[in-house]
Parts: C-alpha cells; sequence; structure tokens
RNA sequence: GCGGACGUGGUGAAAUUGGAAAACACAUAGGACUUAGGAUCCUAUGCCGAAAGGUUUGUGGGUUCGAGUCCCACCGUCCGCACCA
C-alpha cells in the first residue's frame, strides 16, 4: 500500500543529509545555471498556508527539472522577520519578538521541510540577524551618502492602531493595509527616502521585464508620469504668483477660478482681511480630515474664498482665488487652475460655488474663444500657447518619496546620530552593525517615537564627530527594508567583509525566475528595485534590474469560492491534509488545480483525484496490490485472454502487440508533452499528461510494462511528487542515488509523433466523416480517402463542388455550389 | 468614473493558437469484488432524441470554406487605479 506518511519522513532524512548537500549550489557555477528564488515569508504565528504552498511548489518543480536538466539551480529561503505581523504577535502572546520569530522560524522550516521544497538551506538568511541587517543599515548609509535619504518634516498616513507611520504604498483605501484602519494625517518629522529621483529609470526599465502585464501597468500607474506645464498666474495688489501645474494647458483660456490646497503655503499670505477668520476655519477642519474621509466625500467638493484674485496671463482676466481639498498638496505644485468646461472635478466645483463656465474647445477639436488660437486645433496649440503666458514645461510624477522611519520596536535602527552642534551624523560602516538593543517594553508609545526612545542608555551618545553628547535616531526602519535586496544576500550569505562578492553576484544575477503573489506589486517590488538601481550605480551590482522574470500566482480561495479567512472559518490547513494525504498528494493537487495565475477554489474532493493517481503509480511501479488488467478490456468481449493469461487468443495477441507499440509511443509523446509544459509552467497540463500515461499503462497486462516505461515514469514525476518518486527509484526499482540527480528523460521526435492521423471530412465546413489515415498524405490522396467514405458519398451526391480546401494531416472540406446549411 | 483581464458541461478545467469542443480530474448513475466500503476495478455521463440525427463555448451581429479562438456592440464577473490637475 502507498502510505505517504511512512515514505515521506523516510525520504526528508536523507535529503537532510550534511545540512542538505543535496541541493547545495556553486557559488560559481561554471555551466549552465538558473536563479529560482521565491518570495520569501512572513514567519507569523499561524505557519505555512496553501497559497505559500502553491508558489513553492511551482518554483521547486521547476528547480529539480532545471537539476536533473543538468543545470545549476540557486533555489534558497530565508525568513523577513522584521515588520509588524510578528511585533503584533509577540504584543498579543505577551512574549519577546525575538523569541517569538524563532520559535516561527523553526515551525515554518519545518513545514518547508515536511513538504519536500529542495531549498539550499545552507544560504539560509534572517532578515533580524545583525549580521543580515548590517547590510541593510549599510545600504542606508549609501542611499543617506548618496542624497537618497534625507530627514524632513512632512505630513504622513498614521495608523492609530498599529501606531506608526505608514508609506503611501501601505495605505488602501485610505486604511492601513495590516489593520484596516483609517489613517490619519499627521505631521511629523521623518526619514524619506528620495524614491522620485529614480521615477524615470523605474518606468523606463519596466521594458527590460518579463512580467505580467498588470504588474507592469500597477508600476505604471504608480509612477504616473505626466507631461504638462507650470504656469504662474499674478497676483491681484501682491508681490506674490500662484503657481499651477497642467497638462492641458491650451484650455488656459478657459480658467475661471484657481485652486489652493489647505496646506498651500500662500494661503494665509493672499487670504483677504474679511475672508480670514473663514479660510483658517476652513484649512483647520480640513487638516484634521483623514484620506479616507476626503475620498468619501467623492464628487461633493467643499472649498473656500480667499478674496483674492490673479490675473490669467492668457486673456489678463481676473480670477478670483479659492481654496479647497481637492487641490492636493503633494502633487503638482499644490494649485491648480480651474477650467470647469474641459474637466469634470473643476466642473463639479464651479457647479457647486456657481463659478463661471467658460467653452474653449469645440467637439472638433479646435479652439475658441482663446485669444489669437482660435480656429488652431487644441493639441497643435499647445507648445504656442506655453510660450505665450510663458509657461514652463515640466514632468511630474503621481510617485512620491518613500517615507521609511517606523514608530515600532521591532526593525533595523537607523544608524544615524544627532548632535547639537553637528547635525546629523551616520555611523562609521565599521560601527555597523548597530544592533537592536535587548527592552523589556516594546510596545508602541503612540508618542511619535519608536519605544527605542526610552532606553536612555542606548539613546544617549557621544557625537563621533565632536565627541559632544548627542542622540541615536530612534525610529526605525519599516518591514520592507530587509526585503529589498534579500535575493543579493543568498549568493553570500556569510561575507561580513561584503554585502555581496561581485563575481558571486556576476555569476547569478539575475534572478530568472521569480513566483510570488501579486499583492506585492507596488510595494516590495518597486522599493527591490529601486535599491537595487542604486546598487548599480555604486557598481555593487551588475545588473539594472533583480528580476528578468516574474510569476505571479493565484490565490487559492476557500472552498466557498470566497477568500480564505478565520471569520469565514473556510481555511484549508496544509497539516491536515498532509496528515490524510501526504506532501506529494497536496503539492500535485495545488498544481493540477489549474493554471497557475489563476484563483482557484479548493475542492476537498479534488485532491482524492491526485491521490488516486500517485496509488495507481506506486502499485503500478512496485508491483503490488493489483488488480492487473486481466479482465476483457470492454463492451463484455467474448474472446478474452483468460485469468492466468496464458492461453491468449490471436486476436488479443496482435491488439497486445499493437498496444505494446503504442505504449513505447506513448511513452515518448508523454516525456516531450511533460517537458514542454514545465518549461512552460502549465503545472496542470503536466499532470494530466502523466496520467494519461498511466492509464495507457493500466491499458496492458502488467508483466509486459518493462523497466523503461516505469522509470520514465518515475523520473518525469519526481519533481511533482518527489517523495513517492525517490521511494519507487531507490526502493522499488533499486537505484543507488537519488532520483533528483538522475537526468531527465529524452524523447525521439519520431517516436513522440503519431504517423497516422484522423482526417476530418467536412463538406461545407461541418464534420461529416472522421477517417484514419497516414500522416503526410497530399490533397489528392485525402480526396480519394474521402470520397470513398459512404458518409461524404451521401452529402456529395448531386452536388457541384466549387472548391476543396486541404489542411495536412489535419481535414479536407468539400465547398459545394448549393450551401445547405446556413 | 477610468484602465485591464476574463466568460467553455453539475464542478476545476483542456483545446497544437483559425482546423475533430469538452482531454485530465471531481461529482453523479449503474455494475464487479467484498462481512463491509466513504477502498479498488469496470461502464456511462454537454444538451435534445429510442435511434438516425440534430444541437452546443455569456447574448446579438460580422469576417471566413471553417470561429471557443479574429472584429463590432451589448450583458456579466473579477482585479487594479480612483479628486494625480
Amino acid at each position: 500500500m502507498y502510505q505517504p506518511n511512512k515514505i515521506e519522513p523516510k525520504w526528508q532524512k536523507f535529503w537532510a543529509k550534511n545540512n542538505y548537500k543535496i541541493w547545495h549550489a556553486q557559488d560559481k557555477p561554471k555551466g549552465k545555471h538558473i536563479y529560482i528564488l521565491d518570495m520569501f515569508p512572513y514567519p507569523s504565528g499561524e505557519g505555512l498556508h496553501v497559497g505559500h504552498i502553491e508558489g513553492y511548489t511551482a518554483s521547486d518543480i521547476l528547480s529539480r527539472y532545471y537539476r536533473m536538466k543538468g543545470f545549476e539551480v540557486l533555489h534558497p529561503m530565508g525568513w523577513d522577520a522584521f515588520g509588524l505581523p510578528a511585533e503584533n504577535y509577540a504584543l498579543h502572546t505577551k512574549k519577546n519578538p525575538k523569541q517569538v520569530v524563532a520559535q516561527n522560524i523553526k515551525y515554518f522550516r519545518k513545514q518547508l521541510q515536511q513538504m519536500g521544497f529542495s531549498y539550499d538551506w545552507q544560504r539560509e538568511i534572517n532578515t533580524t540577524d545583525p549580521n543580515y541587517y548590517k547590510w541593510t543599515q549599510w545600504i542606508f548609509l549609501q542611499l543617506y551618502k548618496n542624497g537618497l535619504a534625507y530627514e524632513d518634516e512632512v505630513p504622513v498616513n498614521w495608523c492609530p492602531s498599529c501606531k506608526t507611520v505608514l508609506a503611501d504604498e501601505e495605505v488602501v483605501e485610505g486604511r492601513c493595509e495590516r489593520c484596516g484602519t483609517a489613517a490619519v494625517r499627521k505631521k511629523l518629522k521623518q526619514w524619506i527616502l528620495k524614491i522620485t529621483a529614480m521615477a524615470d529609470r523605474l518606468l523606463k526599465d519596466l521594458d527590460l521585464l518579463d512580467w505580467p502585464a498588470r504588474v507592469k501597468t500597477m508600476q505604471k500607474n504608480w509612477i504616473g508620469r505626466s507631461e504638462g506645464f507650470d504656469v504662474e498666474f499674478k497676483v491681484v495688489g501682491q508681490d506674490a504668483y500662484v503657481k499651477v501645474f497642467t497638462t492641458r494647458v491650451d484650455t488656459i483660456f478657459g480658467v475661471t477660478y484657481l485652486v489652493l490646497a489647505p496646506e498651500h503655503e500662500l494661503v494665509q499670505k493672499i487670504t483677504k482681511e474679511n475672508y480670514q477668520d473663514e479660510v483658517k476655519d476652513y484649512v483647520k477642519k480640513a487638516l484634521q480630515k483623514s484620506d479616507f474621509e476626503r475620498l468619501s466625500a467623492g464628487k461633493e467638493k467643499s472649498g473656500v474664498f480667499t478674496g483674492a484674485y490673479a490675473i490669467n496671463p492668457s486673456n489678463r482676466e481676473r480670477v478670483p482665488i479659492w481654496v479647497s481639498d481637492y487641490a492636493l498638496i503633494n502633487y503638482g505644485t499644490g494649485a491648480i487652475m480651474g477650467v470647469p468646461r474641459h474637466d469634470e472635478r473643476d466642473l463639479a466645483f464651479a457647479e457647486q460655488f456657481h463659478l463661471p463656465v467658460k467653452e474653449v474647445v469645440v467637439s472638433d477639436g479646435t479652439l475658441i474663444n482663446s485669444g489669437p488660437f482660435d480656429g488652431t486645433p487644441y493639441k497643435k496649440a499647445q507648445e504656442k500657447i506655453a510660450l505665450y503666458v510663458g509657461a514652463k514645461k515640466t514632468v511630474r510624477y503621481k510617485l512620491r518619496d518613500w517615507i521609511f522611519s517606523r514608530q515600532r520596536y521591532w526593525g533595523e535602527p537607523i544608524p544615524i546620530i544627532k548632535c547639537e552642534k553637528c547635525g546629523l551624523v551616520p555611523l562609521k560602516e565599521s560601527q555597523l552593525p548597530l544592533k537592536l538593543p535587548e527592552i523589556k517594553k516594546y510596545e508602541p508609545t503612540g508618542k511619535n517615537e519608536s519605544p527605542l526612545a526610552d532606553i536612555s542608555s542606548w539613546v544617549n551618545v557621544k557625537c563621533p564627530r565632536c565627541k559632544g553628547p548627542a542622540k541615536r535616531e530612534v525610529n526605525t526602519m519599516p518591514q520592507w527594508a530587509g526585503s529589498s535586496w534579500y535575493f543579493l544576500r543568498y549568493l553570500d550569505p556569510k561575507d561580513n567583509k561584503k554585502l555581496v562578492d561581485l563575481k558571486k553576484e556576476k555569476a547569478w544575477m539575475p534572478v530568472d525566475i521569480y513566483i510570488g503573489g501579486v499583492e506585492h506589486a507596488v510595494l516590495h517590488l518597486l522599493y527591490a528595485r529601486f535599491w537595487h538601481k542604486l546598487l548599480y550605480d555604486l557598481k555593487i551590482v551588475s545588473t539594472p534590474e533583480p528580476f528578468v522574470r516574474l510569476i505571479n500566482q493565484g490565490i487559492i480561495l476557500g472552498e466557498d469560492g470566497e477568500k480564505m479567512s478565520k471569520s469565514r472559518g473556510n481555511v484549508i490547513s496544509p497539516n491536515d491534509i498532509i496528515k490524510k494525504y501526504g506532501a506529494d498528494s497536496l503539492r500535485m493537487y495545488e498544481m493540477f488545480m489549474g493554471p497557475l495565475p489563476f484563483a482557484k477554489p479548493w475542492n476537498s474532493q479534488g485532491i482524492i483525484g491526485v491521490y488516486r493517481f500517485l496509488n495507481r503509480v506506486w502499485s503500478l511501479v512496485s508491483n503490488s496490490d493489483l488488480p492487473l488488467r486481466e479482465a476483457p478490456p470492454a463492451g463484455g468481449r467474448q474472446s478474452s485472454p483468460n485469468k492466468n493469461g496464458l492461453e491468449i487468443t490471436p486476436e488479443a495477441k496482435k491488439k497486445l502487440k499493437e498496444n505494446l507499440k503504442e505504449i513505447e509511443k506513448a511513452r515518448h509523446k508523454t516525456i516531450k508533452k511533460v517537458t514542454e509544459d514545465i518549461e512552460n509552467l502549465r503545472f496542470n497540463t503536466a499532470i494530466s499528461t502523466l496520467m494519461e500515461y498511466v492509464n495507457q499503462l493500466y491499458e496492458v497486462p502488467r508483466e509486459k510494462i518493462n523497466k523503461q516505461h516505469k522509470e520514465t515514469l518515475v523520473l518525469l514525476l519526481s519533481p511533482f511528487a518527489p517523495h513517492l518518486a525517490e521511494e519507487l527509484w531507490q526502493a522499488a526499482l533499486k537505484h543507488r542515488k537519488s532520483v533528483g540527480l538522475e537526468r531527465w528523460p529524452v524523447f525521439k521526435s519520431e517516436l513522440a509523433e503519431e504517423n497516422s492521423f484522423i482526417l476530418a471530412v467536412q463538406i461545407n465546413g461541418k464534420i461529416r466523416d472522421k477517417i484514419k489515415a497516414q500522416k503526410g498524405i497530399d490533397e489528392v490522396q485525402a480526396q480519394k480517402i474521402a470520397r470513398e467514405s459512404k458518409k461524404v458519398k451521401k452529402y456529395l451526391d448531386k452536388q457541384k463542388i466549387k472548391k476543396v480546401i486541404f489542411v495536412k494531416d489535419r481535414l479536407i472540406n468539400f465547398v459545394t455550389e448549393i450551401k445547405n446549411n446556413k
């Protein structure tokens, strides 16, 4: 009997010998090599999820396959362990985050090993290990030295529940990505990374990548490049200008008002005396609003008049200046020109406050009411109008700089010292790692600082420059820091002198295949690309992009078709499945469910299908648990071989011989198809091909199946179900080395091809007969065969053939004069 | 609202890219073997029909000898963005 719970631990132990030496990759591979990477997990308290297993199985199949193809394969694993989930879990269980993380990692590692994933455990990394985060801090210093890290007091998103600042990327629909609490605005002094400096490169280099279109689009939209013009409007009676950004400078003659964002510095300055109270009141309220409240206002606009006017540079008209929170301070110039006739939002605003609406572009695209430009197509007029009003061509991005400080304990300390005399003083590289101190109270304080602020022995230091009293930066880095470069550390995980040895880096980078969920599209994947570009500029790495090819696995839904969640009670636990059916069945089922990128609902019955299949493979190859296929094939045929199979009728003998020939052909076809499917990541059809092969083997008496038939099956199956394959390879087929070290089987093209085919005979495009024919026959032969068919004759009788379409090895279509179908 | 993807049996899905629709599984029904079966094996299974045959890829149209695949319109589902000037 196939007993996964017996054989799986046995082979897991076998693979674990010498710290998994069997899967250890060379530092500098000489021949063909491939870097296959998983998005490393966050070791939360819940353990591995079926979603992790989906992606990890896919990458494991590829890794095992490429090893057998003779590639040196780098397939590492590690832990992304800093950040809120681990810390919150620690708070919740009243344990120390360090302990919690160690415990969770242990559990995760065990689960991954139970799945039989072929990781190179000698390269395991952990982002919370000081030997690791030394280099995260080192990269921060490089960012600082290159002007890409700065401190500034800016309005930021604050999560009142997590008690920390959030990056824009971590705020989804105005809510904290982690806990769902509405984020509020706060003005805080923060470390900020200048990702906008790389905006253009991050956008352009997307062209170098073989990534899912939707991820590229998301990054493109997130970066949000737009070309336009900055235009200045002189404020009437004051020495001030309102600078606006517009992509439609050609509509400037249609401007009927200007809007300043509530935070705009000019607001106070230009507001007229008797409007001050009202404006101040509005600004105050606007600043208190959370992003969520601002968003939920929808089309409803609010605003207040400042009493001031500006001169429209195009037509010298006086236009009122308003304040409204629909103008955003952190995009463009924080001020906009209102063109109600040609902008939906402006129209809503104008209607609400009864401001004039002026048409300047008519439906055929030519300008009116535009002075000297009347009658010109608006697109052509852009540059000229810009010149006319003294506008300056500008490129703006939606992308904003990355707010990098977190007011929490469990993160990398920022290696900066603040001295009253010398200002910001970065630590020397030799002083890294700056270790996160052990601490008793690590609850977030909510006081805009991390709990590190309370440890005076750690905070108070001598300034490295002037030796005077100074303080350490007390905030920590966000969860995304450690994951922005981890794929490099796998190449050289123990190097204390360098982040990564350049030779090793050159040998392996870039990552050839990166598999993970789509949820990181504008977070991790954008941040990692950003850091990589700095490292590229510093010649630490040799490629401008870290991940050449990205594959998103689709999420696995609960049996009810809904997203798995504790509250819905539809979570499938991998442990339960392994217990019942074994890791191999779990791996295969997740691959068999459907194409890797699809969202797929779990089906408890479905896994039984692959479990049965593995049972059939086991009994076939190990020659036990017969039932052999000795009964008559089908339809209750009379002349069948008798039970012991000794007396065989000539008819059955002939059939058997044909069967065996067919099986050999099937073997080659199976190799071909499975190979192609794996290379194209079509694991579901690779598995169904293996099933078909096994079904065919069951068609012939067991004793007629030779060793090669079985070996091919085991080899092809081994990336999918490695434990079973190992058991069959070593225990049943008596081989001495691991099936994973064997060579992938090869096929002969001439045997993988059928030499006959079914000729589809169509009359006017309708199938009327299907006739078996030799491959390669020409049209004349095909016509002859087709015309002999009674069925075809019936239809062709008395019909005049107008045209014959012949498709080689496929079909012949007779088109007749009178179309009797339509 | 804008952008993208998708729509095939009772279910998950296949379909060499314009050439036999529904492979492989699940489920269901019948049978075999069994003390027993929720194990295993066999058979059937898109729909209508006893059969011959007809018919079928969200709906409607188009291109073509031929459309699940290409084009147009509509309906529906999912995802992303969402005051970005």
